[in-house]
RNA sequence: GGCCCCGUCGUCUAGAGGCCCAGGACACAGCCCUUUCAAGGCUGCGACACGGGUUCGAAUCCCGUCGGGGUCACCA
C-alpha cells in the first residue's frame, strides 16, 4: 500500500509551493487507496511549536487535503512529530557507528571551519582530513581528555557513485566522493534532520517520498543511511520549484515588494488588500502575503480554484483538459507526467480560475460564502435578518454574471473590485461585488 | 567555483522521429452578440535557447555551447 507524507517544519506559515507539494501526496496516495501523512519536522527545538504549526495545519484543512496520520489525528506510527522521537534516532545513530558508517568527531566547530576555508583559498574541493576521527574507545578517551566534545558525523564513501531513479527525473547519479562526511548528531546529543528524516520515513512505512527539488542532492547521504540501516529505499519523485512571476527563481514570501513590480502580481494583491482594509484585516506582509495560503482563504477564494490552479503548476493531463474535481484528480494523477522544469506562479491564471469557479456556485451558497464578508466589513449585522438575507440573495441572483465576471480576466477588473469593495454604502452594487470574490 | 537538475508562445503546458511550417489555456488585440457592463462565440498576435551531428525525415535521439535554477551547515 502507498504511504506518502508531507513534512513541514513549523514556520508559522503555509507556502503556496508547499500546498503544492502537499497536493501532489495527497492525490498520489488517494490514488493509490494508499495513506497520507502529516510528520512535522521540528528537529530543530523552537519554542512554540504549536503556535507555528496552526497555520500549517489550518492551510491544509483549508484546501482539504486531509491527514490519515499525524497530528490531530495520530496513528499508529507516531509520534508525528520528530521533537518527540530523539531517543528513537539515537539508537539508529548507535547503529550507524556499530556497524562502522560513522564515526566520534572531536573537531570544534572552528577547526572544521578552518579545514573548509582552506580548501577554499586554495580552489580545491573540501574534504575533511578525519584528524578527529574517533572510532575506538581508546581514541574517544584521548580526545575527551583534551576537553573535547563529539559530534557524530557519516563516514561517507569518497569512491563510486550513488544512483537511484526518480519517478520525474530518471535515473538520477551521484559521486560519492563529492559527500561530506555530514552531521548526524550534535553535540548535545540531538539528532539532525536528515537522519531523523530517514528514520521517520522507515518507522512511517513512507513507500513514495514525494518532495521538492531543492531535496534530489540530499538524496544520497539519506539513501547512504537508509541502507546502511538495513532500510528499504522509498521511491522517490523530485518536484520542480513553483517560481516567481516570470522568472525561474523559487517563490519567496520575503519578495513581496519585488513581486509588486509584476503587474499582475501586483493586481491579485491590490484586489485582496482593498477587500482585507475593507474588513479591517491586518495586512502585514507576514500574514497577508499572496505567497502564504492563507491570503486566499481572507480574501474569499474559492478553496477548489486554488487547488486546482495548483494542480496544473507543473502538471498536465492532456493538452485540452484544464478544470478538474477532485475526484477527477485523484483519478487521472500520475507523478509520470509531472515536469522537469520549474512553473512559475501566474496570478492571472488563477483568478481565471477563480472566476470560472465562482460563476458555478449557486446562488444560495454564494450568500451563504459572502454573508460573513459582508458582516466583518460591517455592512450587514451579525445575525443576519432574514429581510437582509432575502435581499442579497435576488441581488446575487439578478447581478449573477456580472458578479461572478467581477473577477474576470479584465484588466479593469480588479481595480473595479476593489472599488466596488471598498465602497461604503450597501448599495446593490457595492455588496454584489465582495460576493463575486468570496 | 564543484556537483546536480532544467531549457516549447509573456505565463501554464500538449508533444515520447513523420499526425506539428507545433495544439490548448491564461494574458493581450480586434470582431460578433448585447440598452450598458460582464458572460459567450469567432479571429488575431505569439514559442521548439544556439550550434553541430544521427536519420529519407528531429521540438522529439546524441554531442557541445549558452542560459536559468538548486545544492554544497552541529538549518529544515
Amino acid at each position: 500500500m502507498a504511504r506518502t507524507r508531507f513534512a513541514p517544519s513549523p514556520t508559522g506559515y503555509l507556502h503556496i509551493g508547499g500546498v503544492r507539494t502537499a497536493l501532489f501526496n495527497w492525490l498520489f496516495a488517494r490514488q493509490q487507496g494508499g495513506k497520507f501523512l502529516l510528520r512535522i519536522d521540528d528537529t530543530d527545538a523552537q519554542r512554540n511549536v504549536e503556535e507555528a504549526l496552526a497555520p500549517i495545519l489550518h492551510g491544509l484543512k483549508w484546501v482539504g487535503l486531509t491527514w490519515d496520520e499525524g497530528p490531530e489525528v495520530d496513528g499508529p506510527h507516531g509520534p508525528y512529530y520528530q521533537s518527540q522521537k530523539n531517543a528513537r534516532y539515537q539508537e539508529a545513530v548507535r547503529t550507524l557507528l556499530d556497524r562502522g558508517l560513522a564515526y566520534w568527531d572531536y573537531a570544534t566547530p572552528e577547526e572544521t571551519k578552518a579545514e573548509r576555508d582552506a580548501a577554499d583559498r586554495e580552489k580545491r574541493q573540501f574534504v575533511y582530513s578525519r584528524r578527529w576521527m574517533a572510532k575506538t574507545p581508546p581514541e574517544r578517551a584521548r580526545f575527551e581528555a583534551e576537553g573535547r566534545q563529539a559530534v557524530v558525523r557519516l563516514e561517507m564513501p569518497r569512491t563510486g557513485k550513488c544512483e537511484f531513479r526518480d519517478h520525474i527525473r530518471g535515473d538520477v547519479s551521484f559521486d560519492w566522493a563529492r559527500e561530506q562526511d555530514h552531521v548526524i548528531q550534535r553535540v548535545d546529543g540531538t539528532c539532525l534532520y536528515h537522519l531523523a528524516n530517514v528514520v521517520d520515513d522507515f518507522d512511517m512505512k513512507i513507500t513514495h517520498v514525494i518532495r521538492a527539488e531543492e531535496h534530489l542532492s540530499n538524496t544520497p547521504r539519506q539513501i547512504f543511511m537508509i541502507d546502511g540501516l538495513g532500510y528499504s529505499r522509498p521511491e522517490y519523485a523530485h518536484l520542480p520549484f513553483v517560481a516567481e512571476p516570470g522568472s525561474q527563481n523559487k517563490l519567496s514570501k520575503r519578495k513581496i515588494p519585488q513581486y509588486l513590480k509584476n503587474p499582475a502580481f501586483k493586481r491579485l494583491y491590490d484586489h485582496g488588500k482593498s477587500i482585507a482594509d475593507r474588513m479591517g484585516l491586518q495586512t502585514s506582509a507576514d500574514t497577508f502575503n499572496p505567497v502564504i495560503v492563507d491570503f486566499y482563504e481572507q480574501v474569499g477564494y474559492l478553496a477548489d480554484a486554488v487547488v486546482n490552479y495548483l494542480l496544473l503548476l507543473g502538471w498536465a493531463y492532456d493538452d485540452r483538459r484544464e478544470e478538474f474535481t477532485r475526484q477527477e484528480m485523484i483519478d487521472l494523477f500520475t507523478l509520470e507526467r509531472v515536469n522537469k522544469a520549474p512553473a512559475s506562479f501566474d496570478p492571472d491564471k488563477l483568478w481565471a480560475f477563480q472566476d470560472r469557479a465562482m460563476r458555478k456556485v449557486p446562488v444560495p451558497e454564494k450568500v451563504a460564502k459572502c454573508l460573513p464578508f459582508l458582516q466583518r466589513a460591517g455592512l450587514v449585522p451579525e445575525p443576519a435578518p432574514d429581510a437582509i438575507r432575502d435581499r442579497l440573495a435576488r441581488i446575487i441572483e439578478a447581478a449573477r454574471d456580472r458578479s461572478s465576471s467581477s473577477g474576470c480576466a479584465s484588466r479593469r477588473r480588479p481595480a473595479r473590485c476593489c472599488r466596488s469593495s471598498a465602497s461604503a454604502s450597501p448599495t446593490p452594487r457595492s455588496s454584489m461585488r465582495r460576493p463575486s470574490t468570496s
